[in-house]
DNA sequence: GCTGGTTTTACAAATGCTTTACAGGCGCCG
DNA sequence: CGGCGCCTGTAAAGCATTTGTAAAACCAGC
């Protein structure tokens, strides 16, 4: 997800292989979280206990301090922080020490990635600190509400498509320039070798969104185009 | 964990390894249940005959007597109460035949554990015997009270289903948010592992309930659909 | 068996996104 | 100033996906 602006939730992932590590980093990241990739036990401890996390990813299998031995010394500070084990071995023994350890939740690999996110989602619903309410982007005339899709205007209700607020979002964290559609199209629609545009796709949302915040549509103050240029955005900070 | 209001449901475990008892007692504990804790089969039976639980978690290879006939000799007893059978064994033949003996569910060993709590509370809800949330929810024009399984819209009563009563309720507690039909099914219905939906459940019982709370079911305006995203309710706070 | 709840199936309808097509508009040159 | 290009605005049509829902199938409890 892309434009995230607020209250990410973080994420600790200890892992000692450097391509899953990044791997993963990389799917989190995706997903709109803070991620704090650490590929060393003893590293991932101090990490660990210098707190600010939201969620801990640990493998078990780590050169040095085990997971299990991470898992116990952070449970005797925070008996809360939810930790999420990774693991390749599927005994019963693992499960145990996993449980023992007071692991919220145990992931044999090899594991699929949607599955992975899902239950760090579930987990982080559960206890409650998945994507509180994410910032209002305040646009003067215009407060948006991302996570509901949906913003107000003079106590008018104005409801959004999940691309617009994307957009809007993508224009809020470019305050103060003009973003071409070329970088548009990458970075919010995820296209990639945009060389050559043919599509107006970007015009049309501008003029649906124009329709849906302006005061007067034919004459924007918001979403403002910069001939040649693109599309900036104005209003209060 | 979401709302418990009342009394802690009692869990009954019966377990012959040590270890793996004293981890879901710790898990289960930790997670707001009170737990009877019994580690051989004939004991594990008397104490399922003494009553006063809410739910048997039953593995299925014990000394002495297996889980089978203590589920059994449970049934002739009590047709009602929620047994979820836990077994290393994954054989299509055991779940078949430990969902004839009567058991709720079935969870193969390793099994994850947030999945195992999630299929638990899942069991409870539908039994009916957990009343985590006795307070009335106010949709505004409709109060639905979860305990009776009925709401009342200008004074007309309205039946509900125990499947719709926590579909209400579990959106109550996402107010302000859409919720997704992934998020439904692992949260109601205690799926685990909704990676492609096929099913089209969610949407189904949405119409039904609309067709009993809304005023005019087809401009819904307490369930709320947000394309792309689930479900979201409104109304009264 | 019946019965009530739930799920699947199958198709219709709605919605959002993209493309197409055309109409202005803006800048720049003479 | 007027004309020529290129850029932008937008209506309307096309398309794919998501959602609504009737009806049938399923299934457990009596």
């Amino acid at each position: 997800m892309i434009g995230m602006q607020t209250a990410k939730p973080r994420l600790l992932i200890i892992e000692d292989e450097q391509a899953i590590l990044e791997g993963l980093t990389d799917v989190f990241v995706y997903n709109g979280y803070e991620v704090e990739p650490v590929s060393d036990g003893v590293r991932g401890l101090e990490a660990a206990l210098g707190g600010g996390h939201h969620l801990i990813l640990l493998d078990i299998m780590l050169p040095g301090m085990d997971g299990y031995a991470i898992c116990n010394q952070v449970r005797e500070v925070d008996r809360r922080l939810p930790i999420i084990m990774l693991t390749a071995k599927t005994s019963e023994e693992d499960i145990v020490r996993g449980l023992r350890m007071g692991a919220d939740d145990y992931v044999p690999k090899p594991f699929s990635i949607r599955e992975l996110v899902a239950r760090v989602e579930a987990v982080l619903r559960r206890s409650g600190r998945l994507h509180r309410d994410m910032a209002a982007l305040d646009l003067g005339e215009v407060i948006v509400h991302p996570e509901r899709l949906s913003g107000t205007r003079a106590g008018e209700e104005i409801p959004f498509t999940s691309r617009e607020v994307e957009i809007l979002l993508y224009l809020a964290g470019c305050r103060g320039r003009p973003v071409s559609r070329q970088e548009l199209l990458t970075e919010v629609w995820g296209y990639s070798n945009v060389e050559y545009i043919e599509t107006r796709t970007v015009d049309i949302h501008m003029t649906k969104l124009r329709r849906k915040i302006e005061r007067d549509p034919k004459h924007p103050e918001l979403i403002v185009t910069v001939r040649g240029k693109g599309y900036q955005l104005r209003g209060a900070p």
